[in-house]
RNA sequence: GGAGAGGUACCCAAGUGGCUGAAGGGGCGGGUUUGCUAAACCUGUAGUAGGGAAUUAUCUCUAGCGAGGGUUCGAAUCCCUCUCUCUCCGCCA
């Protein structure tokens, strides 16, 4: 959510960034709202100043013994208080219409983002590793996971359908080994503390990190409770200290967590059908930040070189992506995703998306700090990275790693994680 | 799931309809005293959101005692719903 003086003196310009992103928002309502919305909060407030005046009065009347006079002011506060009342409601109605307003406006983009309409409009900005090339036919990872029976869909699909898949054997450890893996490096090497979040989020912290109200049909809702499945590990780690003010000491805080993410996939129909790319269930290890303002850029830039570093660790080629305004996502004022190198798809794929999403964020959260001890509390900086999604990194892993017979060759900084095995065999 | 007790400011805590503009204590900031520390005394301590007037220093109003409604001229206080915490019972990995 943007500033509402931002919004009311930078009209134009908002209307530039919509257009820019390729997004709507009924923004051409929002001044007339936002104007009458104005008019009745002087009205009602002037009129919540006489009452509260006159009240006191008629306290100290009948204090007096004078209960005449006390009883005509409360005869006329009647009419007083019953205007309020209308009053009140009036403007409730354009309070929850700026909102809704407010919440459909997407962030303002950060100048360096190339202005683009879709991800091909993105700009590689680096690539790492060397796409290799094979002396044999190399297989997808959805052919290599079932002939060595480590990757199940069968079963998946006749347990909970589409989109599902059972890991197995040494697929099944690999997906665990690639989970502390990570986490041990973020923990150990990059400085960020650990955190185990709950899978299920109320709707609030849904609005709080921006999932709501624009994207509900991509989540997953448990019926008859007030539970979202988690999209993200990003939802519960980022609001943690939603309505709180931090103390300028506590930052930055970096957090890194494993979790189960759910989505729905609407939309997706037809895209990535076959394998682990697209699932209803993956597995995903994030990184989330809380920054003072003016670091922030340079926050996003240690996020992105500590998700590449898995990848170099892992020596998995991959490129990293500026996304351009039209990729760039509701929330993010600047976002780079990095792409792994898929055999089976001949080209790269998306297994990282760091952003910077500024106060935008931290404002619908209400997560603030204070820049001094005695200073006004403004918003923090809020960033996420995926350090990496698990299934896909699984994907490149079989692929990249595979021999001849079918087999896949472990990555040494795997190894100790899976009790020495070197290779996965039929 | 059942029964009970709670949620007041940075922390503890008083407060059953109007001099509450929320007592008192702790902590923290400032000051006096002081060789230093300590102590005593004085003093400040409601952050925040949203209006309005000024304008880059301020002034003023409205809201706010877990959240949302209701009663009332007036609610921390009375009523309803929800939520979270604690204790006991039941169930459970």
């Amino acid at each position: 959510m943007l500033d509402l003086g931002f919004i009311r003196d930078n009209i134009d310009f908002i209307k530039g960034t919509l257009k820019n992103r390729g997004t709507k928002a009924p923004i051409d309502e929002f001044t007339e709202v936002d104007n009458k919305r104005r008019e009745l909060i002087q009205e009602v407030e002037r009129l919540k100043q006489e009452r509260n005046e006159e009240s006191s009065k008629i306290g100290l009347l009948k204090r007096d013994g004078k209960h005449k006079e006390a009883q005509k002011i409360i005869d006329k506060m009647g009419q007083v208080a019953d205007k309020i009342k209308e009053l009140d409601e009036e403007l409730k109605g354009y309070e929850d219409r700026l909102e809704e307003i407010m919440l459909q406006i997407p962030n303002i983009p950060h100048q360096d983002v190339p202005v683009g309409k879709d991800e091909d409009d993105n700009i590689s900005i680096r690539e790492w590793g060397e796409v290799r090339n094979f002396d044999f036919e190399p297989k997808a990872h959805w052919d290599l996971g079932v002939d060595l029976d480590i990757l199940d869909f069968e079963r998946g699909a006749k347990v909970s359908g589409a989109r599902f898949t059972f890991l197995k054997g040494l697929g099944s450890r690999l997906e665990r080994a690639l989970i502390s893996f990570m986490l041990d490096v973020h923990r150990s090497e990059h400085g960020y503390e650990e955190v185990f979040p709950p899978f299920m989020v109320h709707r609030d912290s849904m609005l709080g990190t921006g999932q709501l109200p624009k994207f509900e049909e991509d989540a997953f809702k448990v019926e008859g409770t007030d539970y979202f499945l988690i999209p993200t590990a990003e939802v519960p780690i980022t609001n943690m200290y939603r309505d709180q003010i931090l103390d300028s000491d506590d930052l930055p805080i970096y957090h890194v967590a494993h979790s189960a993410c759910f989505r729905a996939e609407a939309g997706a129909h037809g895209r990535d059908t076959r394998g682990i790319i697209r699932q209803h269930q993956f597995n995903k290890v994030e990184m989330v930040k809380f920054v003072n303002p003016e670091d922030s850029y340079k926050e996003l830039d240690k996020l992105v070189d500590n998700a590449e570093t898995i990848l170099k660790k892992l020596g998995l080629p991959y490129r990293v992506m500026s996304m351009c305004t039209g990729d760039l996502g509701f929330t993010a004022a600047r976002k780079f995703d990095i792409e792994v190198w898929l055999p089976s798809y001949e080209d790269y794929k998306e297994i990282s998306s760091c952003s910077n999403f500024e106060d935008f964020q931290a404002r619908r959260a209400k997560i603030k700090y204070r820049p001094e001890a005695n200073s006004n509390a403004e918003f923090v900086h809020t960033l996420n990275g995926s350090g990496l999604a698990i299934g896909r990194t699984v994907a490149a892993i079989l692929e990249n790693y595979q021999n001849e017979d079918g087999s896949i060759t472990i990555p040494e900084v795997l190894r100790p994680y899976m009790g020495g095995v070197e290779k996965i065999t039929e």
